[in-house]
DNA sequence: ACCTGAACACCGTTCAAGT
DNA sequence: ACCTGAACACCGTTCAAGT
C-alpha cells in the first residue's frame, strides 16, 4: 500500500522513542517501513523537514492556554516541558527543529508568547525577543534535565527518581518566575 | 614530526572558519594534517572531545571580570557572545559542546554567573539554575543571530549589515537585563 | 504520481601491526 | 609512545528507470 506522511512520522517516532536520536537515520526508517531510502525524499524535502514534522507531533499535546498572561506564560513552559520529556531524546530534537525553523507548533508557541509579553506591556521592538528568551530556557533546561534523566536510567543506581522528579519541576518553576518577573521589570514606563 | 594536540585544535579551527561546522570531519581534518584519521584517536577520546577542545580554544578570549555582580553579569555575556561570533558557527559548536559537558571555559563561566548569582542574594540552591538559565539565553540568541547573518552574507543583497549589527547589540543586552531584573526580584526575602 | 535500484561521496571508530 | 592501513558498519542524497 502506499506511503503517507503520517505513517513516516509514526514510524520515526516509534524509532525514536526506542533507539533515541542518533539512532533515528533515513535509511534505517525506509527498512523499517520498507521502503527503499530514496521513497522517503518524494514526500520530505531532507531530513531535517521530516524531523521537523516528528517534532510537530511529539509537540501536539501543546494548546493554547486561556487565562492573564503570567499564567498563560507558565502553562505554556509546562506544556512543552512535559511534551518532550514524553520522548526519548524530545528535547534535543525540538532544540534543533527550532534551531533549523522546522517546527510551525513552536513557531506558535513563540506567536503565543510574544502577545504575552506585548500583553505584559514589553515595547513591541522587543516582544518577540522575550519570547525567544522564555523558549531558549525552556529548551535548555529540558535538554539537561533530559540527558541526566536518561543517563541515570542506564545503569547506575537510580536514588529514588520520584524525589528527583518534584525537585526538578520546583527548580524548573523558579526558572520561569524569574523570566516573568524580568518581563514586568522591562515593561514600557508609561507615564 | 609529531603531532600535538595544540596542532589539531589550531588545524580544525581554520577548517571550521573556512568550511563551517558540517564539513568539520574528523576525516577530513586527518587529510589536512597529513595522518591516517586513526591518529587523531591517540589524542582525543572521540569526536566530541575534540570539538569540545575547539570550543574552549573559540572561548579563550573570555576573561574574569570584575565588578559587582550585574555589570559582572554583562561583561560576562557580551564577551562570550563576540567569542562565538568570532568564528563561523561558533556559537552552534559552543552549544553542542557545552550540552556535551564537553567545555571546561562554559564550566568556568557557569561557575562565575553563580557566583554573581549567589552575591545577588539568590538562594543556593538555584543559584547555578540561574547562572545555566543566563547560558541558555547567550548560546540561544547568538546561534540565531549567527544564522541568520551567515545566512545573509551567503547570496542575497544585504542591507547595509553595520545598521543591524547596532540593532542587535541593543536586542541582546535587552534580553541581559531582563534576566538581570528576573535575578533582583528572586532574591531571598531576607527581613 | 510514486517508488526502486544503484550509485556517489562521504562518515566515526577500532585495532592489529609497525616503528 | 605514537602512528599507519585497512577494515567495519554505516550515513544523506540523487536520479534514471520503472509501474
Amino acid at each position: 500500500m502506499q506511503l503517507h506522511k503520517r505513517d513516516v512520522v509514526a514510524a520515526a517516532t516509534s524509532l525514536l522513542d526506542d533507539y533515541g536520536l542518533a539512532d533515528l537515520s533515513m535509511r534505517r526508517l525506509a527498512r523499517e517501513l520498507q521502503v527503499s531510502p530514496g521513497a522517503l525524499y518524494w514526500h520530505f524535502a531532507n531530513k531535517q523537514q521530516l524531523l521537523g514534522a516528528v517534532a510537530d507531533h511529539v509537540l501536539a499535546p501543546v494548546g493554547r492556554p486561556s487565562g492573564d498572561w503570567p499564567s498563560r506564560i507558565g502553562a505554556l513552559c509546562r506544556q512543552v516541558r512535559d511534551a518532550l520529556l514524553s520522548h526519548t531524546d524530545g528535547a534535543e530534537l525540538v532544540s534543533a527543529s527550532f534551531a533549523a525553523a522546522e517546527s510551525t507548533v513552536m513557531a506558535d508557541v513563540v506567536g503565543q508568547l510574544t502577545d504575552a509579553a506585548a500583553e505584559a506591556g514589553v515595547p513591541a521592538t522587543n516582544a518577540e525577543l522575550t519570547a525567544r528568551t522564555v523558549v531558549y530556557y525552556v529548551l535548555g533546561f529540558t535538554v539537561d534535565e533530559q540527558s541526566r534523566r536518561q543517563w541515570d536510567a542506564a545503569g547506575a543506581d537510580l536514588p529514588d527518581a520520584s524525589l528527583l522528579t518534584d525537585d526538578q519541576d520546583t527548580r524548573f518553576d523558579f526558572g520561569v518566575r524569574l523570566l516573568i518577573d524580568g518581563i514586568l521589570a522591562r515593561r514600557e514606563q508609561r507615564v
